[in-house]
DNA sequence: TTATATTTGCACTGTTGTTGCAACTTTTTT
DNA sequence: AAAAAAGTTGCAACAACAGTGCAAATATAA
């Protein structure tokens, strides 16, 4: 049983070609994708709208989760580890190379906790790191 | 001279209206704002356009700096500190509150260093807290 | 006050994301 | 295996958001 297809069994989504596409491009970039991204890799070969809906699935779903980032875009990445429906736990860094601009999951490098002022309850953090990767690095 | 005066003067831009009034509002809320907000709070005395350069030309300039956020919209805020043109000084913590909506910069929270993997040289880091804030808690 | 430089607003264009609905697939049921 | 039910897709239309060129207006310098 091929990866993409057991996950997608797990979630109880009907498997489509679509879906089975998306997943794929997922695993075999290992980095974040843009919605641009999407459709430029599948060779237009399915709808805009499709895109967008697969990837709201796919996030209500705990497969993949979006980045946060300072121009106007939302990326999007796969869950390394155990994010259940609605429940994710990406919390770690992400890694935006200002020179090739791709977007890194830093799996292993956890969020730091930060003491917040007093009245402030945190249930969540992202984390966000400019700078220059390895394979831009001279 | 006001506040607001002094801080364009510095920059070295012109005095216009537009500009006293944007950074005016900046100066009043205190916090994160929208480009959709700061249409709503001038009253639609400005064009759409004239907004955006305006921010633009902010964020340029030092005087306000942008937060990255999950969802699909730039949100921007007074740089407190000292920052220079083209080089910000921004690094301290976001909080989104889940139930109003609001963005706070925690000025006096600081974003956390942390250990990259092999290869990768950090030049900025942002860090964005989502949770409940102090006037929506019960 | 005039000349120069900068900024603004309008019209237009492009991109990005959403919704309703009919056609089509996938899954379930018989 | 075929029919019924459920879920998914693509199209069209729409709406929100963002950027550009250019003439008119405003601000600064002379």
């Amino acid at each position: 049983m091929s990866d993409h297809f057991s996950i997608l069994k797990k979630t109880g989504l009907s498997i489509t070609e679509s879906r089975k596409k998306i997943l794929e491009l997922f695993l075999d970039t290992g980095g974040a994708l843009a919605h641009a991204d999407i459709e430029k890799n599948t060779d237009a070969a399915f709808d805009r709208v499709t895109v967008y809906r697969t990837l709201q699935t796919f996030v209500e779903k705990g497969i993949i989760h979006q980045i946060p980032t300072t121009d106007n875009s939302i990326l999007y990445a796969l869950c390394k580890h155990n994010c259940q429906q609605g429940h994710h736990h990406d919390n770690h860094v992400h890694f935006i190379c200002s020179n090739c601009d791709k977007t890194f999951c830093l799996d292993d490098v956890t969020v730091p906790d930060v003491k917040l002022p007093m009245g402030f309850t945190p249930s969540q953090a992202a984390m966000v790191v400019t700078g220059v990767c390895m394979d831009c690095k001279e």
